[in-house]
DNA sequence: CAACTTAGTTCCTTTTTCAGACTGACGCCT
DNA sequence: AGGCGTCAGTCTGAAAAAGGAACTAAGTTG
């Protein structure tokens, strides 16, 4: 398997992790969601190397993810916005820091709490199915193979 | 910011980032959710070096996400179970397959479907609010400083 | 006994990442 | 006008990680 085909594979997990699926990447996106947006401010919060925080941001940029919008004319300067694509990395953001609250944490509590705004109290996401509304569990499911894989490769 | 710290830093995002923030370990657990198991089996289908395979196979084991059974003792042969911690993951995988079929498809269609044997219809994960049940999106998320860090460093 | 299977390990090359200095365009102060 | 600071990067050489392929070890099959 090559990094540079990755998005091409017939599989979705593949060609999500070619976009996202590295560290920095991930904490980067960490950042967007907490409303960072510029060069200077990723980089001193994550103290990441210029170096690859540049290559990221182009790449997420690429693909999409986030939007170079200019905020001053005059010397020239970038911020990093989300774009609906990038927001749509939520679940997959979130459902990470659940899973990190409930099996990672130590005896301080959790490092951050969410609140819902529609209904004003803390919560955890949850994950349900489109359909019937209840909470998905993997045991529950059963994979066919779909139009976009010729073979059953699993 | 250091990889072999990353699972203490006070934040859920970070601490499971350590653990699973990779592109190997993101497709070997790909895997485990279709039920392969062994040594070979990975090694075959994802066509990754012998060497990362075995590295990161240890890596789950270390954090409790794979368990390393014996189901031959005559030649003692392991395979890798997920274990309840590894099936909680199932949320941050799904989300990603739902990212990936929602903004990298191609004209094929996806690659793979989902049936909820529950109600035996194809869906789609969707997150919830574990109080009011609403449908999660990042802008109705107000967050907050939780007990398991002291400054509010975002 | 030779060939095969499974689960790794070892060795060497190539690619990424890291740490930190450097660049360039401007803004502000005196 | 000269010097300092800020922001958004780029460049460079050293260190770490990943890739590729052969090798080991224990047992099984023909």
């Amino acid at each position: 398997m090559k990094w540079d085909t990755l998005e091409e594979e017939p599989c979705s997990l593949a060609r999500t992790v070619a976009v996202i699926g590295d560290r920095w990447t991930l904490l980067i996106l960490r950042e967007c969601f907490l409303r960072v947006r510029r060069f200077e401010a990723f980089q001193s919060s994550l103290q990441i190397t210029r170096h690859l925080l540049s290559e990221r941001l182009k790449k997420l940029v690429r693909f999409g993810i986030l939007r170079r919008v200019p905020y001053s004319e005059a010397p020239k300067r970038y911020e990093y916005i989300l774009t609906q694509k990038g927001l749509d990395l939520y679940p997959i953001i979130m459902a990470m820091v659940h899973w990190g609250d409930a099996h990672m944490g130590d005896e301080r509590g959790r490092p951050l709490l969410h609140e819902h705004k529609s209904c004003g109290k803390l919560f955890d996401p949850v994950m349900v199915c489109s359909e019937c509304g209840e909470v998905l569990h993997a045991k529950q499911v059963h994979v066919h193979t779909g139009p976009g894989r010729k073979e059953a490769a699993g």
